[in-house]
DNA sequence: CCTACCGATCGGTAGG
DNA sequence: CCTACCGATCGGTAGG
């Protein structure tokens, strides 16, 4: 009996158990999320499943955590090698577009954060903050990119990164109601002209 | 024994029903919403509660359809007496954001329907067919007073209804993220602005 | 509108 | 990681 392996397998499992909580999670939300669901579908018992986390409050948040990684990965990841200011931030709704549009097997129900967000957003609790955090971070980081975007002149000088943010923001939201709610074809295409409006973008290319 | 005065009371309860479940609704959503929760809140019985309606997915399409109807009143209600076209239009606009603001002893987790949206965009059933059905008249209406707009030259010729339509709805549902997520007191402000870009709306007024 | 009840499922624990 | 179990709550029904 080796303990290293054993280790490496728990490990392993509660990586499968988070994978799939996510898709489960997008689809039912973070509290229809449940432990028996879970067990039936990894073939485990709900003990099994619930030993990796001790509580389901504390499996939420993995399952949050894991998912903000993934989103991170596609799409800040993506734009990482662009230049900061607009070429970043035009990588960056890019990237995120691709990201509700492709990301359909590891978020079947659609974006997480989404769901997350409206879900807890007049609850109380550490779920909830660690949602607002999340929100907060991406806020900001999209705000900071269009700042040196406005300072380097590629946005218009009166430019209010947060307020260009906020409409990103919303900009998204609808974007993922399109496709989620009405399953719309022309979604992209919207998104990708309101995205035009909002940064100057090139629609052409 | 009066059987008009026993029918007036039970519709009077089904009313109180449906506003506290709208209450509920709005904080814990659709599913969250449970009829020993209702029952407990309002000093009934669980079976007194379900009588009114049969099935639980009965009470959340009553639940939904109250709400249709505050929505219409409040913030298309308000409207109905200014011109077609762009005025209407911003009427509108204006009364949305005082809707977000100011419903919330009616909605106190935010507007229903972002909430109702997320939660069963990623499902089937009468439910979900429900909200699509109550956002497609929504954004179609708001689509068709753009077309009036653009028609008799108040919105530039080259405007996409259904285009604009969208934005809007991301408009407010980021909205809505600001004041339940974040509290944030400048997010009238910002919704404000956003609908300035869009409409070429006078800000100063 | 009530009481009394149904089977199913919830999150979680004990003990191994 | 399992079986076996806990009390609580779920939506819903029977009968009045």
């Amino acid at each position: 009996m080796s303990p290293r392996k054993s280790v490496a397998e728990a490990r392993r499992t509660r990586e499968r158990i988070v994978e799939h909580a996510i898709a489960v999670a997008s689809v039912e939300g973070l509290e229809g999320l449940t432990i028996g669901r879970l067990a039936t579908d990894l073939g485990m018992s709900k003990a099994g499943v619930l030993g990796h986390f001790g509580t389901k409050e504390a499996l939420q948040l993995a399952t949050l955590d894991e998912a903000s990684a993934i989103f991170a990965r596609t799409v800040w990841g993506r734009a990482q090698h662009e230049e900061p200011g607009l070429p970043r931030l035009r990588a960056v709704c890019d990237a995120w577009i691709a990201y509700v549009e492709t990301e359909r097997e590891v978020f079947p129900g659609g974006c997480l954060f989404t769901t997350a967000a409206v879900e807890f957003d007049a609850r109380s609790g550490p779920v909830r903050d660690a949602v607002a955090r999340m929100y907060r971070v991406w806020r900001r980081r999209l705000a900071g990119e269009v700042r040196v975007a406005a300072d380097c002149g590629d946005l218009p000088a009166g430019t209010d990164p947060d307020q260009i943010a906020y409409e990103l923001t919303g900009l998204y939201m609808a974007f993922n109601q399109d496709i989620q709610l009405f399953a719309d074809p022309a979604a992209a295409e919207r998104a990708r002209r309101a995205l035009a409006r909002l940064l100057g973008q090139d629609l052409t290319r």
